[in-house]
DNA sequence: ATGTCACATTAGATTTAATCTAAACTCTTC
DNA sequence: GAAGAGTTTAGATTAAATCTAATGTGACAT
């Protein structure tokens, strides 16, 4: 995505559009993988020493406030962000733990009533498993994770 | 369960039955939520206050390592876990951040070459919106903005 | 242009979660 | 009862996230 896309995404959600600002939306952008609060603050500091780590927290907040970036489900203890734009699900590697985004497709409903009182927002798969690099090394002992055959 | 199937399941897995041990997992059993790794040691130590945090840490890892413990996916920066009896897919309240059991269902497995090269070893799903408790209010995340209740 | 006000940013301190360390304890087996 | 693996402990340490109080910035009404 291009400056001009971002600095109008930000000002379409009310959201100035400052230097540090846009820095962090512009990391999010182009990584595949969705980095953490951490790995975004050294990235943007390192682009601008000038940025501190507050800052880089705040901008996250108040984008994910405005809907322009995600927190992503993941087990360890850093946030984890993801701008994309384009609806994904997200396979957690057991090993490195990588999280990385696999191509949308529409998950059946749960069984009416199972849900109760709950109001349902939106839902997304969480795959498990090794990622490509670390596959190779050594086959997983795992069971089968209720999946249906194709 | 009781407190028999407990000592045998953690033999079962080569693990000795200490008091620790066994308070960890009697915490985590007696929860329908999935309390966060600081929450069971609050309620062990509470239980018996000579158990350290770094036991309740060490066997929180032990328990995931011999299966019969899982680390829940979840936002915020406390790992939670969840004593694996039944599968169940979760549900995450976008205001108070609790995460809940959805009765489990089959999903349908990805597109095939969606996942390249990687390994599958399973997948859950992770609904969104308002749990029961918060679903009626409709209010901002944290305290009443202003509002009186109904 | 200048004063003002809301929004942003900053460095550094603080809080919180998790992990590490080194010594001590406790079973089990010989 | 000595040896040794496996556990536990208190306290120190690391790492992530948040808070604080001061400062900077830009829009805009006067």
């Amino acid at each position: 995505m291009d400056a001009e896309a971002i600095k109008r995404s930000l000002e379409g959600s009310g959201l100035r559009c400052t230097p540090q600002r846009y820095a962090v939306m512009a990391v999010l952008m182009e990584q595949t993988r969705h980095p953490t609060a951490a790995e975004i603050f050294k990235a943007v500091n390192r682009a601008d020493p000038r940025c501190s780590r507050a800052t880089t927290y705040n901008n996250l907040r108040d984008l994910v406030q405005a809907g322009l970036v995600r927190e992503v489900a993941a087990e360890g203890r850093a946030a984890r962000f993801d701008a994309t734009g384009i609806r994904h699900h997200h396979f957690i590697c057991d090993r490195c733990g990588k999280v990385e985004d696999v191509e949308w497709y529409d998950v059946p409903q749960p069984r009416s009533g199972s849900l109760g009182k709950r109001v349902l927002r939106e839902c997304e798969l969480i795959f498990r498993g090794l990622c490509a690099k670390c596959a190779p090394r050594r086959l997983p002992v795992g069971r089968n994770g209720g999946l249906r055959p194709p």
